[in-house]
DNA sequence: GACAACTTGTCACCGGGTGTCAATGCCGGA
DNA sequence: TCCGGCATTGACACCCGGTGACAAGTTGTC
């Protein structure tokens, strides 16, 4: 029972190796299924018997990836301090990104080429966000809290990374982490009042500042 | 000049009315084009003359409402502290949402039904945050601090819509976006190494603490 | 009323995605 | 070694989203 698994497998490989090479020179959209299916040498039907749509095979190591994401999550996740916890985690998992440099950019490349494969990857996004805010909640923070806490953070880390993609992946990323939580605290003592000194004319109470944004597209 | 332009409202309107009905009714994914079009009274290839993609009729006034939030962003921005400014913008759009609720109940409802919606939600979101991003920008804001602010802000607002959506827009919003200022005050509050006190180990410097996360899909 | 400009429906076609079925190849057992 | 069962595959037909082309019908103008 050991050919027909590494048959599989290989078919696998195969089909990632021919989409990828395709979408690298000719874009997501300028490649049909049929095309990478006659590259890899197999049908039509047997490649959406390897992935359900030609979206998935864009993004073949995703699951893969969240899982070890979650684990992480799970190993440095602290109940005296939930949002430390998440940064270890975060800490820990950046490493990936820093060392497949060459490979990310070369897929960064064509995701840009296409607004289905540009939502595809925010739908996923979405999916390590879920993570953080289930670990969040896990741990006791509320459930509100854990949402917004949980957008907060992985927010300002896809900022980050989108960042670092589009200025080439150059610069350490654990530096530019470790710049970002810089930023935070920049943040953190600008909320308190005296810090700021603007000509801003608003209340002067205690604290309290701006409201919250939001967005989004639905309608009636 | 004028029944023209009566008449493709109406047919506009009628095609948004009909896939909005049977969207709710069945889903988006058990909806055919030419359904929504049968009962809007026209043909398919009509359907197409008026929205791009099925997708786009799911979101007929996300354009108008991005361009909205644009322009309250443009007025409200203050050159003298950007943040507060983009709160400013948020408060005044944020009563849209408020006033919707029963509407956007009713949208959410059938985007959580397709995988695909739930995408293109994603990716219209992400025009928002890079509308924040680019106003950030314009008034001196450094590339790399305003993508992750307009991350970070869009992100905990983000979090927060998506609670009260889910909770049945149950809630004043604006009371609400208060409540989620408070936190990040909290947040503020707690970077203050005294505040925390919690047994970790860790070094106990001027206030550093976590690092920063990301996540996302992309792969070899 | 006639002609131009615009809008619409029909038809044919492409690409993504799925069900069906028959053929082929792998595997285990006798 | 041969045979039967099972998994994998290819071929085919089909559905749906989306587009180009063209002909027919409307609307607006002179």
């Amino acid at each position: 029972m050991a050919l027909r698994a590494e048959k599989k497998h290989t078919t696998r490989q195969a089909l990632i190796r021919a989409a990828h090479d395709l979408f690298l020179a000719q874009g997501y959209d300028g490649v049909t299924v049929d095309r990478i299916a006659e590259v890899a040498g197999v049908s039509k039907r047997t490649f959406f018997r390897y992935f359900p749509s030609k979206l998935d095979v864009a993004f073949p190591h995703h699951e893969e990836r969240l899982r070890h994401f979650e684990g992480l999550l799970a190993r440095h996740l602290d109940p005296e301090d939930p949002l430390r916890g998440v940064a270890r985690a975060v800490a820990a998992y950046v490493g990936f990104y820093q060392e497949a440099r060459e490979d990310l950019l070369a897929e960064y490349a064509y995701v840009a080429t296409s607004r289905e494969l540009r939502a595809r990857d925010a739908d996923l996004d979405w999916q390590f966000e879920t993570a953080i805010t289930a670990a969040l909640e896990r741990v006791g923070t509320p459930p509100r809290r854990a949402r917004i806490l949980g957008g907060l953070v992985f927010g300002a880390c896809r900022g980050l990374l989108f960042d670092w993609f589009s200025g080439g992946c150059r610069g350490d990323l654990h530096r530019l982490a470790r710049e970002l939580l810089d930023l935070l605290e920049d943040l953190a003592r600008s909320r308190d009042p005296q810090a700021v000194g603007g000509p801003a004319a608003g209340a002067r109470g205690p604290a309290r500042r701006g409201r919250a944004p939001r967005t989004g597209g639905r309608d009636a």
